[in-house]
DNA sequence: CACCTCAGCTTGTACCAACAAGCTGAGCGG
DNA sequence: CCGCTCAGCTTGTTGGTACAAGCTGAGGTG
């Protein structure tokens, strides 16, 4: 059984990544080179390459050349904590960030009303196109790149004329203002999943091709009633959730940042 | 700003499959179709064609043609539970396959021993390279595909000599295996993230290009002590992981079939 | 020194041609 | 009726050519 040429170069390649012959974020041979090296056409070897591209291995860029991916994912506590504990972890989270070298944190909140699709109304445990919801959706930006989508559906019985529906005043968080209001968000249910992302939403978060999206939902209960259903949109290159469950320790709460799931 | 043709092409059957125009499953215009029928060559329809399916929004079957994606995951409950719930939730798990027309559900254990890799030892908080672990693989088989497969890594102090290293006899599962030799699982850390999967991946899953990889790594701990990491690999368009958070009402444990992240 | 332009390198798009390989179903033979 | 073979359709691979477009840095201009 022969392999095909373009896997030829692919095998290549990734023998030479997993060897370590190029650091992450080195250039690789071009397209050219690469063809001449192995003895095939400019085509196959593009073929080869963009195998690796496809499997998040190598970065290609238009008039640079190829490079070795670098992934470094942020680990996002996901496990919801009660009042002060958020607070603590929101301030690691963008310490994080910072540890990283970005500077440059930024988020854009914008509030809309509209009348409820049907599966907001589903998990908001109301009737389809009957309904108002508050929308908020929030961005945040790194370095001028969309980093994370994050877009909240509150029912207007809720969050109808508070301050839920102002973006300027909820340095708190959602949580904290449903709070004020006297709701308490008692549980929630999270589903998390993956696809790859449309060319529009490779666009904005500014993923190359081979990076899939990690998605997060979370409708959050007081008893039987939903408060509110969010749903998070992330560059899994870049993300990575963590869940701690059960009687966790005290000291055991903070994410070690030298987890991460890529490492083999 | 005029888009190239291939995007043209991409366009156009995104926007028939976004209008409705295929059912899940249905066949699409072949390669010589499309490109007589948009005025392209038949490289550049398929480079079209391919973009679709690097969304993950058509699958292409070499000597068949492209077929609607029709993506059906099913929602594992990820929070883990004490022991009768945890029973229950498995048997629901499996009649949750059959209900989807999945009959053919097999499950094979293996058991090694061997000195811990650097990543695994930085898990189980011991020193790289000194000592065992009893590694427990466990790949579930559906109509004859790989559909999921787990990697357990024991200590050697805690699963030596024990069940724990015949495959046969754990029926239970590993948690209860561990609550016999009396070990408590007490709490435990997740970390939920997506890469695409390689070649030789996406071959033993029968993954179709365009369809990332979900990554879930659980360390499970008695206080401060590791007793389990396991590393799970998913296909994620046939799963999803569902985190429950707080004080959760008995009557809402499980999964709504209906719920499913890839719905817009 | 700051700014701009542009040559030259690299990847992207597009087309053509030819053959290989996978799949299905019609039709033949037992 | 069952099973096998094979024609015919469809996608996969490979080579070739040509030009477009993105990026960088050298070098000129003010």
């Amino acid at each position: 059984m022969s392999m095909s040429k373009k896997t030829l170069v692919a095998d290549h390649l990734r023998e030479a990544l997993a060897r370590g012959d190029f650091e992450p974020g080195q250039r690789l041979p071009g397209e050219e080179e690469l063809a001449e090296e192995l003895g095939v056409s400019r085509a196959t070897a593009r073929l080869g390459m963009r195998l690796l591209q496809d499997e998040g291995r190598i970065s290609i860029v238009a008039g640079r050349g190829a490079f070795a991916a670098d992934p470094r994912p942020i680990i996002h506590l996901a496990t919801p904590l009660s009042g002060e504990d958020s607070e603590r972890f929101e301030s690691g989270y963008r310490a994080h960030l910072r540890k990283a070298g970005h500077l440059d944190v930024d988020e854009r909140v914008k509030v809309s009303l509209d009348t409820m699709r049907a599966k907001v109304a589903r998990r908001l445990g109301e009737k389809p196109g009957s309904g108002l919801v508050v929308i908020r959706s929030s961005n945040r930006y790194v370095d001028g790149a969309l980093w994370q989508s994050q877009i909240t559906y509150l029912p207007f019985g809720i969050a109808g004329g508070t301050v839920l529906m102002s973006p300027e005043h909820l340095n708190e968080g959602v949580g904290a203002a449903l709070r004020e209001l006297g709701f308490h968000e008692e549980w929630n249910r999270d589903i998390v999943g993956a696809r790859m992302p449309s060319t529009s939403e490779a666009e904005t978060f500014r993923m190359g091709p081979g990076i899939p999206l990690l998605l997060q939902e979370r409708v959050v209960y007081q008893g039987e009633r939903p408060l509110r259903f969010t749903v998070t949109l992330m560059p899994a290159d870049r993300h990575q959730l963590l869940y701690a469950g059960g009687e966790v320790p005290e000291s055991s709460w903070l994410p070690d940042p030298d987890v991460n799931v890529f490492e083999r």
